[in-house]
DNA sequence: AAGGGCCTCAACCGCTATAGA
DNA sequence: CTCTATAGCGGTTGAGGCCCT
């Protein structure tokens, strides 16, 4: 399809944008509001295309664009929404009021991406980085399976080695909980149609079983792992996809990796 | 003080999607 | 259905500021 350049004009400035384009341009759309982008820059006296217009416009000088720094709280929606939809910029700013993509693109590629690599996470896939063990490591499936056993499953197979039995315990019976307690919110799924005792029940008893068998960990975990298993007996499909949602797996993820021995798997059981 | 390297982020580029004539 | 204009997206670039030597 031929179509006509927007800003290959003669006389179209680039670059930084002044004071006094900035000026004009909020009066012409206060004026005016939005569209009409290619004449825009004509009626309103810029020397501009109209797409470096509509640009400035919805990246930085919208009234409802939010400025400064994020907060912690923005920081792990990013990371979270991140490891849902990857590079898609525009649908994580939409869980991000007053953020453009743009700002969260630069945001990531200059502060998040750095600080997974130094939590030893690759940025793409959110995984550990230099993990050999492709069954335990595998990408997230967005429906159909269990973000919390997943989890647990790469979780196990990687810091089970040398990690503390009784910790490790009581933070999977505590996620355990916290998924129970999700599928009681009426938000989150349609009907209890299972009973929530009976699912931690089930969890508890898929994690006695993990850490009563598992004598060499990081095979074990994942190769005979039934957790994710025990978790398809007791919820559904919606159920699972929706726990993968919910479930606070980064939250998860640092408070293990702060209590396992994590870069010191050596040779050993879980004690 | 100078200058070189690094970092940040606004802006641009090239492309696809969509609406409407 | 085709064509054009516009909107939107994600990747990339480069100016300017900061920091270190």
């Amino acid at each position: 399809m031929v179509r006509t350049p927007c800003c290959k004009e003669e006389g179209i400035k680039k670059g930084a944008w002044t004071p006094e384009e900035d000026q004009k341009l909020i009066a012409y759309l206060q004026l005016h509001g939005e569209g009409g982008w290619r004449t825009l820059p004509q009626k309103a006296g810029l020397k501009r295309c109209g797409k470096s217009c509509r640009l400035r416009w919805s990246n930085y000088l919208r009234p409802d664009i939010k400025r400064g720094e994020f907060s912690p709280e923005e920081d792990d929606t990013i990371i979270k929404l991140h490891t849902l939809y990857g590079n898609k910029w525009a649908a994580i700013a939409a869980s991000l009021e007053g953020r453009t993509d743009n700002d969260i693109k630069n945001y990531w590629n200059t502060n998040l991406k750095k600080r997974l690599k130094q939590k030893g996470l690759n940025p793409i896939t959110h995984h550990p980085i230099n993990s050999t063990d492709q069954t335990a490591f595998e990408p997230p499936k967005p429906v159909g399976s269990s973000g919390s056993a997943r989890l647990i499953n790469r979780v196990a197979s990687k810091y089970a080695v040398a990690s503390n039995r009784d910790l490790l315990t009581e933070i999977i019976i505590r996620n355990s909980t916290f998924i129970a307690n999700d599928s009681q919110n009426p938000g989150h799924i349609d009907s209890p149609t299972a009973n929530s005792t009976n699912k931690m029940a089930a969890e508890s008893s898929a994690l006695t079983s993990i850490l009563i068998n598992t004598t060499s960990p990081s095979s074990a975990f994942s190769e005979n792992c039934s957790f994710y298993d025990d978790f398809t007996d007791f919820f559904s499909n919606q159920e699972m996809s929706d726990m993968y949602k919910n479930v606070d797996s980064f939250e998860f993820m640092e408070e293990l990796k702060g209590i396992l021995s994590y870069g010191n798997a050596g040779a050993g059981d879980i004690y």
